[in-house]
Formats: structure tokens, C-alpha cells, sequence
DNA sequence: CCTTACCTTGACGTGCGCGTTAACGTTGCT
DNA sequence: AGCAACGTTAACGCGCACGTCAAGGTAAGG
């Protein structure tokens, strides 16, 4: 089944080299339960579909952007789980009102998530503030005591 | 020695507790060369300088905040040697283009570190607008499914 | 001087996040 | 049918960043 550019679904070689991590790393990640198990061949080789492949690159982000540990991210990843679910049963005769409850639900940690983010950018930029100031102080210093070779510019 | 508030130097118990670390983090970030080893009392108690507990607080925010690994930040931070260390010989014989080709190579690592935390910011606001997108589709998905519950508000 | 709180240096233990190896099965091509 | 490339699970190993004793020294007050 494949598409007109690539692979529909991808065996797990080349799902890492395309998401920049080991075979093992996607396996232990499955084995810690951040990714859900993906579909597999007859063989039993696993078969990673675009969401799978999504899903592992937010968890790649989550990881070297923010720093978290796994464990903090499979918490934070499980409102993906919803919108997948969501995506799934989408005519599905689940009950509307249930359904409406787990999307409030993964609004809210979603909006959390924002807000995380947003702190943690605050503290970023203060922290390039004084990194800022201390350029300054480098500057007015080379100026003040050593300004003969910055006047070649 | 003391201050008029609190005292100039700190015991490592002190020290950890204003720092949010434990005791044995402190004397393991100086065994790793993080932290250049502070004076001591003729016992041999560790004694923290307010600069200390800078460059301590400093280190924190670069673990918590940036996520890096002790060896990253320990290249991190040798530009704020170099800043000690001109503080300490402000007045000494050192030669002074020698000091100023020092302060230009600082100049340089804190402006790359600026660059890597813009990079980062960048790529945390991009996270942050996927998850707005996401907050918009869960809105109108609530609005067109289920908006009885919202329209009490 | 004695006690209590605080400190010292080892040294071993631990959880995380994988790396690596072993032994073996599957796929796909010729 | 055979072979190379790719995959599977299971198990052990490892470096990092400390936690946790153990055995003892030091500081400060009564």
C-alpha cells in the first residue's frame, strides 16, 4: 500500500532515521508506554503510520527543547491521545456529552501546557536579559580600556 | 564575618537549602569542576561565597530551564570565569590586551548562548502556536457538537 | 568536658535512558 | 531454494546525576 511520494507506513529503520533516533529508543518508547503500540505486518515487524511518526517527533521535541524526562512527557502527551481516539471513533455511536467531556479535558491540559511554556519562555528571555547586559559591560569595557583594536572596524 | 542581614558566607547546609539542592549536589558539581572549590573554614567546612551562590543558581536554571547535561553547562559557564577572574585582577599587572583578547572570546561564547536561547524560544513559541491551533479546533468542535454546556457561560 | 548539630571524605546503590550483544525469525530478490 | 537485509525479543551493560549510608572530625553552647 503504497503512496504516490514514500511509504504510507514505515518499518521501524527507516521511522528512525527519519525521526533522528535509534531503533532501540523507539522500542524502549513503546515499552514505556509514550508511544501506543504500532500496527505490525504478518512477520510481526512494526508498521509506523504518519500520526506514529507525528507523535514521535513531538516527544523528540518535548525532550531536547524542554528537558523532560519520559515520564513527564507521557504525562503531557495524553491528551493526544484523545484527539487520536477522537479522530477514530468519529461516527462512532460513543456518547456525544462523554465525548465532549474528554475534549474539555484535553483542552485544559493543553491550555496548562501552554502556559508551561509560556513560563518557561519568560525565564528564558530574563536569563538572555543579563546575558544582554553582561555583552554590554564586555563592550563598554573593551572600549574603555583596550579601544585600539575595535577601532579598526 | 557576619552581614548586617544574613551572613556573607554560607555553610553548605544554608547553601543548599536557599539554593533548592541537596548538600551532596553541591560537593558533586564541584567534583565535576562545575563549581570552582570555595574556601574554607580552618576546619574544613565549605564556605559559599555570594558569588558562589550565583553561579550555583545559574547552573540550576540551566539544568531546570534549558535541560542541558552537566558537561554542557560546565563549557557554559567558563565565560563567567572569565569574568571572575577579571574582577579579581582588576587592579593586578596582568598584561591588558591580554585581558581584553579574553574578554572578546567571553563576548563571543555569551553571544552564541544568546543565539541558542533565541533558537530555542523560536522553536517553543512554534510548539506553542500548534498547541493554540489545537485549542481553536477543540472550541469549535465544542461549539458545533455540544454547545449546550457552553452556552451557559 | 560533654553534647548536639553540622560538617568531612569515601564508597556503594539507584533510576533513567538508552547501547550493545546474542540468538533467532521475516522479507524480498534472484 | 538460498542469501542478504531487515526485523524480533531478551538480557546485560553503561554513563549520568545524584541518594544513601558509614565512620569519623568540627563548632558552638551549657
Amino acid at each position: 500500500m503504497d503512496d504516490a511520494q514514500g511509504h504510507a507506513y514505515l518499518q521501524i529503520g527507516e521511522a528512525a532515521d527519519r525521526a533522528q533516533l535509534t531503533q532501540r529508543t523507539l522500542r524502549y518508547y513503546e515499552e514505556k508506554g509514550l508511544l501506543n503500540p504500532p500496527t505490525r505486518m504478518d512477520g510481526g515487524f512494526r508498521l509506523y503510520s504518519a500520526d506514529d511518526m507525528e507523535r514521535i517527533d513531538r516527544i523528540r521535541q518535548m525532550k531536547e527543547l524542554l528537558g523532560f524526562s519520559l515520564a513527564d512527557i507521557k504525562e503531557m502527551i495524553e491528551s493526544d491521545d484523545v484527539r487520536l481516539q477522537i479522530r477514530a471513533e468519529w461516527r462512532s455511536d460513543a456518547d456525544t456529552a462523554e465525548k465532549a467531556e474528554q475534549i474539555r479535558r484535553a483542552r485544559e491540559v493543553t491550555l496548562q501546557q501552554i502556559g508551561m511554556l509560556d513560563q518557561k519562555m519568560q525565564k528564558m528571555n530574563a536569563m538572555r536579559d543579563t546575558l544582554a547586559e553582561r555583552i554590554e559591560k564586555y563592550d563598554t569595557w573593551l572600549l574603555e580600556r583596550a579601544p585600539a583594536l575595535e577601532a579598526r572596524r
